[in-house]
DNA sequence: AGTGTCCACTAAACCGGTTTTCTAAACCGG
DNA sequence: CCGGTTTAGAAAACCGGTTTAGTGGACACT
């Protein structure tokens, strides 16, 4: 039999008689063998992978909710549609040399800020993408959400509990080492706190900014530090849950009761902050949603390459008031008023 | 220029007088040229990706809080010896499918029990597999836990609080709608309570075994339904900690307090275990470690190819007691003497 | 019987690289 | 000045399939 007759067997049967066919794959499957994918890949010029991309590690992409919550939206368009996903992060600390390697159809890029030089990469390699909470770049699609307005109901929030005295946890991009900048994120919903308190007269001066790692460990971390150097916050304005609920754990150590000593308002809404006791009073965003809209928007792109305009998805927040949050205790709100 | 030029200019630049070299890259990147990633893998003959297999839908796997942390294992370990990550989850409802276009080097097969007819698919196809919680496939390497040990730990501790009434939360398997024997995960577990139960003169008859979704939303909902049959626990043994969770939800807007009236236990030991109120006492199984043992075996297979002896590992699992359990209720317990 | 269609299958080109082998020029020592 | 060794680059074979363009025989029709 020639090589012609064993690939029709496979993806086009009917071009050959039915006996030769299903002969053709008896012996096939008795020999163990199987079309080589890689070789199939090449010809049929697609791989209906899609790649998600990030600057970090995966293993602590693994181990954070907000992903996990985004991956399953990414995932469930994806497989809607056929598609399946690779992860592409970086190789020996290289994006560049992981996205050189990716065999993808097209990419979800998330967490990824525009100045990063893989984007221009990525496009001069002709792969379609997709940013996900980065819009500074026009040419390619995106889905955001209203982070400012988030951080300003949630710093209203607490304002119109009389707090006055809010630290703000912030989370620091994860190669912070060399690029101390913070990422589009964090500059959105800082300036959304900072909007709100400063209107009410409040001044967010540094010292009450305090950031770390966007984990549990990492807000339980921050606020020790807070307090350590002195800061009394009758608030916590976290600007991940993962960071509110470290600093409800290292604040409860420290004695204080939520809401009656402290309030700790988070972002993301992640499915854990409702389990907490007492729940998070967080800012929610449709996490799983923004997966499901950069799949979507992504296969939008490459069905009609080169083509129409890029398009800017951006998904509503709201505050969800829970437990963690109450008015400011009366003792401090008297010391407040007296100074 | 050849392309045999070209060639070595990305590859191989020492056999080209570095003028040249940097002349040809010089011009590929303007001209925003890369190696075509398929081709390469076609003539390097290898992907230098490692495979994730689930019978799970992808979508479902993500907010699997179990499954993450095992995926941050396997992600730790793969990062770490330079291969990619790639899913391999049923297309269209078939996971042979999904295997045979699948391109990777390896594959790591969790929830997969030996019955399945993949495995036998993988193997004459050649791939290297390790298995994960299912070690009845000698030929295989595979990583387990000591889900029996485990269950017995679980079961004696609320026996010896002086329980009797106890209400075996099930995970069922996911495609139950076809096969609706449990997976040898479930199973394995449930024998491990009964040794015990039986042992201390209990009777566990079926329908104090309810089955269900192995979630959050699975275990309450299977909590309720045993309540609505009349059923009233004093404990709960939860073949998950999700499934715990929902249990104690659940209980919890039927009125009863943990651990005054209901005492629960759950199995895995995820990071919400610790964080919920009251803490969960559950059972600690490494799941991270399954996943870098899993990886670590993978690779010693695929290095020495049709080679020694396939190695079985079993890691150890401990009771974790935390707030979830407690005594008996003492009215119950005298009710229980009387009968 | 001659010829036009169909049918079942095959030869050859192609996908886009890597790798081995080859060639021609430069270099070298005696 | 000549044979032998480097050196820079090119040609050709290969990876393992898919796809296009044949090819030869059976069959039908006039």
């Amino acid at each position: 039999m020639s090589k012609t007759a064993v690939s029709f067997a496979f993806n086009n049967p009917d071009r050959l008689s039915s006996e030769t066919a299903t002969r053709i794959r008896e012996v096939a499957d008795h020999l163990g063998y199987r079309p080589h994918p890689v070789a199939r890949l090449l010809t049929q010029r697609q791989t209906m992978t899609l790649g998600v991309l990030t600057p970090q590690a995966l293993a602590v992409i693994f181990s954070n909710p907000f992903f996990a919550l985004f991956s399953e939206g990414v995932a469930h368009a994806a497989e809607e549609l056929g598609y399946e996903l690779h992860f592409i992060s970086p190789r020996n600390g290289s994006l560049a040399a992981a996205v050189r390697r990716a065999t993808v159809d097209g990419v979800v890029a998330i967490g990824l800020s525009g100045d990063h030089p893989e984007v221009e990469q990525i496009r001069s390699a002709g792969l379609p993408m997709v940013l996900v909470d980065s819009e500074d770049l026009p040419e390619h699609c995106s889905v955001v959400v209203d982070d400012e307005g988030g951080a300003r109901a949630a710093a209203e929030h607490l304002v119109e509990l009389g707090h006055r005295d809010i630290l703000v946890v912030a989370v620091e991009r994860p190669d912070s080492a060399t690029d101390p900048s913070p990422t589009g994120v964090a500059e959105r919903r800082l300036r959304g706190y900072r909007t709100v308190l400063t209107a009410a007269g409040i001044d967010l001066s540094p010292e009450w900014i305090v950031a770390g790692r966007a984990s549990i460990d990492g807000g339980e971390a921050a606020f020790q530090r807070a307090w350590a150097y002195g800061l009394r916050p009758t608030a916590v304005l976290a600007m991940s849950d993962a960071m509110a609920i470290g600093s409800m754990r290292a604040a409860r150590q420290l004695g204080l009761r939520m809401p009656a000593d402290l309030s700790v308002v988070g972002f993301d809404d992640i499915d854990l902050a409702a389990l907490v006791d007492p729940a998070l009073t967080t800012v929610h965003q449709p996490i799983r949603q923004k997966g499901v809209d950069a799949v979507r928007l992504l296969l939008a792109e490459m069905e009609q390459r080169s083509g129409i305009q890029p398009e800017h998805l951006r998904l509503e927040t709201r505050l969800i008031v829970r437990g963690s949050s109450g008015p400011v205790p009366s003792q401090r709100q008297e010391v407040q008023r007296q100074v």
